[in-house]
Order: structure tokens, then sequence, then C-alpha cells
DNA sequence: TGTTAGCACTCACAATAAACGAGTGCTAAC
DNA sequence: GTTAGCACTCGTTTATTGTGAGTGCTAACA
């Protein structure tokens, strides 16, 4: 087994380079016509048929030039890669995603996945959540009109939310602020799985002696678990799908179609995005994919963690020929401003 | 030019039929063989050539079977086609969409949106709107922790929306029910649009003559502005958009990313549902399509309105051969159970 | 011992040609 | 008015032949 040296590195690192660019095979005379390093074809291509039997490179028939493999860029990745500049027009558009300051975070990466897909031009999924489960710290009651009324939840990450109800009478203005503080005083600290039946027949039996039988505790309770349920769900969203259209590697109607299948998902997107530490760049080259259709694909994700109460997750989706350096130091970009690191 | 027959109807309305299903031009041999008009062949290739003649029809090329053409599938539309009753199976999952009453309404249009990509296999674009402007009708202010107030907006359409805002300063709890009440009782009534500047200015005014000077009413001001405004911006969403991938027409790269990235963007999708009256199907045919990148594709689009408060629109898209029958029958069934007809 | 020129060989891809067949229009007979 | 028959058209399929980029190997060279 040939042994792995600076020369081998370089020639490898080139024709990553040209694949990336050009999505077809290289040959030893392109490289070395294209990048000067001072060999003739022939060495190169005694170098390349190294690098086969290492397993860096392929090639797709006897006669074609060699393409990385997942191996190969593994490499390339792990240590080759130079990370690249940003430029200053791709460096404004990142910072203006971010400082709309003001704005929720859910905003905030909802900005960040399209300024990053409009920089990288692949497709980027991102999600935001809040880590913690919600508990109770506040319910208020608010007459709108006859028997609706707004049912106000405060949370103890003091994240609000309201639902319109529809009681089955009308609850009495001068009740309304007894019962709100009746039910805060009840429900604090409960999280959505405290919401069972025997809990509901518990609180039943608490309004009732406090003399308020007639308020309808089953449509209040499910609507409070329903609002927290929805806070603790994340959310999940795709940009720049068509993107990934553009690529060679998807030309193949078949892989187009299976692709925005995958992508249509909300699960599947989850599935994708999900998984590595908070402020770590990860790459996922090809077949280490475990989803089927991600196998000719890489993914770069990274989590955002904002201050322990919030985080979100973004994930570069492109061909494995992807241009790793380009969407790593974006991504680096993104959370150094986001000062995560 | 030749005459229009109930034979030639039939003979369009064979072609047809025949090209929704299998997307190939369909001969007189064909025809001949697979329906029994009692025709050889020969009598067939002449209707058909008379259709041709009249724009009905097209020949790909000079020995090939036929294909409807815009106009065609104009008559067919028109005159011809017969509702496609729906099957057993089709109407429960519509009915099981329709019959999660609690559920808001946004949530039925993409109930709906769902059932119906599931049933045709066609790419949904759903809409949901609150039609009227609006108004102003209460405004609560509710302290959450410190300088956090979560503040509530009730509108005269009984819709609730809430926002957590910083302020500059504690606001104490004995001032809260004092601002939440002056604050409705100037703002009532008032839409968007009267968030001026010179507006501010006055309610700043308004405040300072209370003795409230400390209230930071731009902060909350535009708060509320923001709220109104969400509240009558329309969300749109597109579902099943792979399906529109699995028809031949698309097999095409250069359409079917041409289609992706309409589909992609939200502005794109409202041009396409918007436009028709309430309760009306509206069947719109490959060139009849303003969107140049939906020359090839029908739209069959109904606006649904619930008692004049709330509507949603539908529009689903697919190959001019679609399939007509089956699809304005699902909207007829749509329409129906919401009550619109 | 590493590098390189030279050469035979491979193989995807493009171009050309030939065979096929579904379908047409037209004519003449029923 | 309908239909059988037939020559003709033309897209599609299959086979054939070049073409060229690229390889591996050998032998000569520094």
């Amino acid at each position: 087994m040939p042994k792995m040296n600076e020369r081998k590195m370089k020639i490898l690192e080139a024709i990553i380079n040209d694949y990336i660019l050009t999505a077809e095979p290289i040959g030893s005379r392109t490289i070395a016509r294209k990048y000067d390093f001072g060999l003739s074809s022939a060495t190169i291509r005694n170098e390349m048929s190294d690098l086969e039997e290492m397993g860096y490179v392929i090639a797709p028939h006897t006669s074609s030039g060699r393409i990385p493999s997942d191996k190969g860029y593994r490499l390339y990745v792990d240590n080759v890669m130079k990370k690249r500049r940003l430029e200053a027009a791709e460096k404004e558009l990142l910072i203006q995603a971010l400082q709309r300051q003001e704005v929720a975070v859910q905003n905030i990466m909802r900005e960040m996945a399209n300024a990053v897909a409009f920089i990288t031009n692949y497709t980027i999924i991102a999600t935001e959540t809040l880590s913690k489960r919600h508990k109770v710290k506040q319910i208020q009651l608010i007459l709108v009109e006859g028997p609706i009324v707004a049912l106000i939840v405060i949370t103890d990450q003091n994240a609000v939310q309201n639902k319109v109800l529809v009681l089955p009478a009308v609850l009495p203005q001068s009740l309304i602020k007894k019962v709100s503080d009746a039910l805060t005083a009840m429900l604090a600290d409960s999280v959505a799985e405290d919401f069972t039946h025997l809990y509901a027949a518990m609180l039943r039996h608490h309004f009732r002696e406090k003399g308020l039988e007639d308020v309808p505790v089953d449509i209040i309770l499910s609507a409070i678990r329903e609002i927290l349920l929805s806070l603790n769900n994340t959310q999940v969203h795709a940009v720049g799908i068509k993107n990934i259209l553009d690529f060679p590697e998807f030309a193949n109607l078949e892989k187009a179609r299976a692709i925005m299948g995958l992508l249509e998902e909300k699960e599947n997107l989850h599935a994708i995005v999900s998984g590595q530490l908070a402020g770590e760049i990860q790459v996922i080259i090809g077949e280490e994919n475990e989803t089927p259709d991600l196998k000719e694909c890489s993914v770069i994700k990274a989590k955002i963690d904002i201050d322990g109460q919030y985080y979100g997750q973004l994930a570069i989706i492109g061909p494995t020929r992807m241009n790793y350096a380009q969407v790593m130091s974006v991504l680096q970009m993104v959370l150094s401003t986001l000062g995560v690191q």
C-alpha cells in the first residue's frame, strides 16, 4: 500500500477543487497543465493511481479521469481544506440579517437561512426551538364578547401565547379576575404532560370548593395543554429547495423527485438537521448519511445555542461535490456573529 | 370549416380521456378498438381531421396521433365533462379534514389542502385570510417579569394577538390597568394605517395630560401596528409540490426547475391563487395562464367564503392533461361541505 | 531511484445509418 | 356516408462506426 505524502495531498486537493467546479472526472494531463507542480502528466498519473489504491479517488471507468471518493472528501475536510475568506458582500448580507436585533429568535433563524441560501446557492434547513419544557407561570382570561374569551398563558420562559375560546355560557366580568387568579395559583409550574384526566378531575373539585362550579374547566385545560405543546414544538423549514436541482448530480429525474419528496416532509427535515453539539460544525459526507436519499449528498450543520434558552439548527445540503470551504466559513461567520464562538 | 356534432364531441372526449391517462398521442385505430362507436378507424380518422381543422386537437407531427389542444380542453370542461362521482374513501377523507370543528380556520384550509393533495396527487396552493381590516377593540398589558410585559390586542373581529415587549423601565402593577384602559379608550377603532407619527405625538400628549408620561408610547404603538399588519396578512402555502414532478410533462429538467422555483416563492403563490369569485370554480387552461411558467399547466381554483369574515382560496395545479372531472368534483365537495354552496 | 516520453489500449459519447411501426391522407369501391 | 386498401411520413429504436480523453505499462534518462 502506497504512503500518503505532501505531493499526493496536493494532487488530491487539485482534483477536489476542480471537481467541485466542473463535476467532471479530472485527468492527469488537466492537472499537469493547470497547476504548476513541475511534474509531467505521467508522474501525476502514477500518483493518481496510488491515490486510487488508497481509496481517496475513484475512476468511474477504465479510461476516465478520477473523481474524489467520500473518503477523499473526508481527508480534505479534516486536514487539507483552507478556510475560504468571506467576500465583503457576503459578510455584509449576513450582518444585515443578524442586525435586526428586535426581531424574535425565530425570525433570526429564518433570515439567516435565507441569507446563507442566497450566498451559497445550496439548500438550507433551519429550525428554532425553545430548549426547555415550558411551565405555566401565569394564566389570564380576558372577555372578548359574550361567551368568547381570550385565554392568555405566560410561561416560566416568558413566552406569551393566547387562544380564543367560545365558552358554553357567559362568564361574568366580576368572576374573570377571580378565575384567572385561581387558575394561575392551581396550575403554576404545570407542564404539558401534567394535563391528564385525573388532573382535570382534581381541578374541577378545587373549583367546586371555591364556589366556581360553572367554570368550564375541561375546555380551558385542554386549551392550555395545546398552548404548551405548541410552544415546545420546533419550527422547521427549508429554503432554496430548488437550488439543489441546479446541480448536474440531480439531472436524473428519479433523484430530483426523491430529494424533493424528502425536503417536503417536516419530519425528514428534523431528522436531517438534528444531532450535533452546540457551536460545533459537523460535516456528513455522502454515504455517512443515514437517510438513503442523501447518500449522494453532503450535509454541513451547526447548532446555535443562544444563552441556553433558545436554540436553532442550520443545515446546508448539497452534492458531495459541494464547496466545503465556502459553506464552512459562512457557517463559522454565522456562529461567531451570533456569539456562539 | 366543418361543423361540430355529437359524434365529433364523443371522439374528442375519448381523445381527452385517453390522453389524461397515457400522456401519449391517440390514433384513430386506438379509439376504434377501445370505444364501441361502431365506426371504423378510417371514419374516425376523417372526424379527427375535422377536429384538428377546428383547432380542438393537435397532431404533434405528420404521422402521429392527436393530442387535445387548450381549446379542446376548454370545450370539454365547459360542455362535455361529466362530474365524476367521489369514491367513498375520498369523501371520508374530506369529511374527516372538515369535521375538526374546534380548529381555527387556518388549520381547516391546511387540512383541506393536504386532503385534496392526497386524493388527487396534484399540487395544491391554499391561502387563508381575514377579509376585513382589523380595528382595535381592546388592549391589555400584563406584567410578565420586571420590565417585560405582554401586550394583548383584541380586534373588532375578535382576533386575539399578543407580543412580548421589553420596556425601558419597569411599569408598576398599580398602573397596568390604568394604562391598559387608557390605551383601549384612545385606540379603539384604529386600523394599522392610523399609526402615523402624528398619531403617536397626539397620543403622547394625551398620556401626559393623564399623568402617565412614563409610558413608552412609541414602543407600544409600533407593536400594536405590527400586530394589526400581521393579522391582515394572508398566509399561503403549497402542499404536494413534488407531485407535479411525477408527470411526464415535467420530465424535462428545465421545466422541473422552473416550476419548483415558481412554487417556492410566496408572492408567486399569491398571484396564482388569487382573483376568482367566492363559491365559483374557475378553470384556467394552459396558455390562458398569465404566469409564463404555467403555460403548460392548468389551474383549477375556488374561493371559499366563510360567513364573510374569513376566506380561503384553494388552487389545484397540474399539467393541462389533468383530470378535470376528478378535481372539480373534489373541489365541489369541499365547497358544499364548507357550506358555501 | 524517481521522472518522463511513447505507445497500445479502453471506453463513454457522438454521429450516422438502417429497420421498424404507429399513424396519416387519399382514393376507390361499397 | 362509410370503409378497405395502400403509399407515405416520421419519430423511435437498434446497430455501427468514429473520435478523443484518458489510462497503464515499458523503456530510457538524469
